[in-house]
DNA sequence: TCTAAAATGATACGACTGGATATAAAATAA
DNA sequence: TTATTTTATATCCAGTCGTATCATTTTAGA
């Protein structure tokens, strides 16, 4: 029975779960210090969430959704934009999102360096079903002359969101080398065109693949 | 003094330090596990390295020992090269020893994601001076034309090193998604393939800036 | 106000942690 | 050989871990 005291305590124990596991992973993180930041008795992680496990579990389905939620919000004016506006919209909305909430990615991170029960759990239940569409997503755009098509959509995807995410995943890093908050506003706007401006086709060669009828940009089948 | 016994217990340790550290991170890692793992009783990790911390230390500057050594193993040759050449003989270096030693990457990325005194030590001895080193390399290649400018260095800088090394950071997520080993000599070429035609410039557009007198390559301000 | 259910709090337990110590074994030097 | 140093092993310790148990408090419905 719903009580407000419950989901209370509930949504504490979410949240200081989401910052915690963020920033030890989940063998770095005691349930101890989750309930001591959230100000609750240890004993209710047993109570709500009948294991350790478990809430890691809710805590990454919980910034799941607000993945989903952050990356499709403008989906209903998708039909009125262009491929390349498409792209645009859900790449930006993407590194907003990793900027907002760049646990998520941590707490991949962190299970993705090993096998374990928990990576499967991720990968079955997220990690499968996102990437699959967001690479069908890339290949079709790759068509669509947004993206270049001389390189495989898989690898092509893993630099996308590698370059989105990977400079707030180092932002203690970067702060204590070079005092930059890649945090502050202005810094995320610098960071979406930066990486807008490296991963997509310039915007003239879509509609002209060879202006010069020459394969000039693709000669670098000589690199390995 | 030298018995032999010592640098072999020594080097065990310190072995099975980098697979554990790179598979689970400082906190995750147990030293019994890499006594267990090296062959050796948990109690000469005191006496071989005088704690679990200094291990550790000592498995990264190892790591980063051989990261040297593999980015600048054809450094004699540099000068022989154009800046291009030279930028894709470093960067093809750099993705063979992420690829051929992930753990490094992954044992960067958990001290990263929150401040501490080993973060500062990382930062202080290993990351500040090489990532100042590669962010000026990364700005004279732009002036140089092998990368675009109209980005800064910065964030080129880490797009690039996030775009070759995350695909293999993620491996056993690639692997039990997709079934694709990234660590297959010819999955790791075409990587590099990949990599270097997306951070790069076209090859033509180096000494003609602007073919047709417009900036066709930098309209993407009116993206953010 | 009374009762049953829901929620919280306090405490305990066994397992594991990093580190310390004391001793045994091996290697070296004389 | 013997004396000395170096290396390896076997326990031990205090602290923390996840979690189970049980008493207590709070809440909801009558």
């Amino acid at each position: 029975m719903e009580t407000g005291l419950e989901l209370d305590t509930r949504s504490k124990l979410l949240k200081a779960a989401v910052v915690q596991f963020g920033k030890f992973g989940f063998a770095g993180t005691s349930v101890r210090k989750i309930a001591e930041d959230a100000g609750v008795n240890h004993g209710s992680i047993k109570y709500h969430y009948s294991s350790k496990d478990d809430l890691w579990r809710a805590a990454v389905a919980y910034l799941y959704g607000l993945l989903d939620e952050a990356v499709h919000k403008d989906e209903a004016e998708w039909k009125k934009m262009s491929p390349r506006e498409q792209i645009i919209n859900s790449a930006t909305n993407f590194i907003r999102f990793s900027a907002k909430h760049p646990e998520l990615s941590r707490i991949v991170f962190f299970e993705t360096m090993h096998e374990s029960e928990r990576l499967e759990w991720l990968t079955e239940n997220f990690i499968r079903p996102y990437t699959s569409r967001a690479i069908a997503r890339v290949a079709l755009a790759q068509e669509q002359g947004v993206y270049v098509d001389d390189v495989p959509a898989m690898n092509l995807h893993y630099v996308n969101i590698a370059a989105a995410k990977n400079i707030f995943l180092m932002a203690p890093e970067i702060k204590r080398a070079f005092d930059i908050d890649v945090f502050d506003d202005d810094q995320i706007e610098q960071h979406i065109d930066a990486v807008l401006k490296l991963t997509m086709r310039p915007e003239n060669a879509e509609e002209k693949p060879s202006p010069d009828g020459t394969d000039t940009d693709k000669n670098f089948s000589n690199v390995t």
